[in-house]
DNA sequence: ACCTGAACACCGTTCAAGT
DNA sequence: ACCTGAACACCGTTCAAGT
């Protein structure tokens, strides 16, 4: 039978990317496992094999969709650099508190996304250009900026800010922030 | 037979941490398992468990080896703070490009290193001071500046810094810096 | 075209049995 | 005290066989 275990449809991607997604918000990556998600869509752990060419490519996909979710606020040109920046930021640690074991998992698997691919340097740039950061420096600002707070959300994670108080966390972020602020190239 | 497959010594604790750091160097922590462990120490796997409580209070062990090959230069008190904190960065960047997998485990894995153990705090401390951050934010910075260094890492790791020219690397790492001193609080 | 079971080559770890 | 083999419960993936 071709249908047989699992209800009447038959196993789009869209159903394993979701389902995919929902296991590592529940347990994290490491509680992805083909089986297991097999189990979860009531298949045949082979029959996912017929729609995803690996578990890597099927993590690859599942950062993709978690990389669309950053809910950038719309661009508000009349408010200062310093301003959109710091929503901005605030915007990327949502999203890593949202999917913080897949956020690390990307961070450590440099293959899965290559290049400024995702609405978040579109906003970046911008910002950058009002803040007055000098053209050719903007791409290298960029990315120093970047890891910068990808830094500070893995220490976040790893709880050394804010061991004890949790407020402290949200503190030591808006110290960062004005650090950066601060520090940015001027012509 | 007590001792048989193995030639004549009984299998010391550092022998195992030793080689598991040696596979973990040859082919990142991924490559690291117990039963390859073995045949690389020519025992039955299971031999491995008298001496270690898990595989992961091994790694635990091996990242604990690693802090500890941080290689700080000699306190030089005469020094401008700005060069302390370079020299600092940058022996905390060599450590990276020796364990580069082995890092990113730790900084993904926040249960092996609990607090400021290392020597590398108590060298951070006093450039602080001498930079003039308050005593009341000291920690906060360090963990702060901690976050910035070890993000920038890890998106020099991604190839995010300099994907053709690789000397574009060291000046993003230099520029990175120079926003960290600027950005510095001050009282 | 899509699904499936058996199989292969791996894991970490437990446990009873050996010396 | 230290080592070991067999076993358990997991992995990802291939492949030939089913409908």
């Amino acid at each position: 039978m071709a249908v047989s275990a699992r209800r009447g449809a038959p196993l789009t991607p869209e159903e394993i990317c979701s389902t995919a997604l929902r296991l590592v918000e529940e347990g994290g990556v490491e509680a992805l496992s083909m089986r297991k998600l097999a189990a979860a869509l009531d298949v045949n752990p082979m029959s996912l094999y017929h729609h995803v060419e690996n578990k890597t490519a099927l993590i690859t996909q599942i950062c993709q969709t978690m990389a669309r979710r950053l809910d950038l606020l719309p661009e508000r040109p009349g408010l200062p650099w310093q301003r959109r920046l710091r929503d901005l930021a605030h915007a990327y640690r949502r999203l890593v508190h949202r999917y913080p074991s897949l956020w690390s998992y990307i961070h450590t698997h440099p293959e899965v996304i290559s290049g400024h691919q995702g609405g978040m340097w579109d906003v970046l740039y911008p910002i950058l250009a009002d803040a007055g950061v000098p053209q050719e420096e903007r791409t290298r600002t960029a990315d120093v900026l970047h890891g910068f707070v990808a830094g500070l959300m893995l220490t976040e994670r790893q709880g050394a800010l804010g061991r004890e108080d949790p407020a402290e966390a949200d503190r030591a972020f808006e110290t960062a922030i004005d650090m950066i602020i601060r520090g940015l190239p001027r012509p």
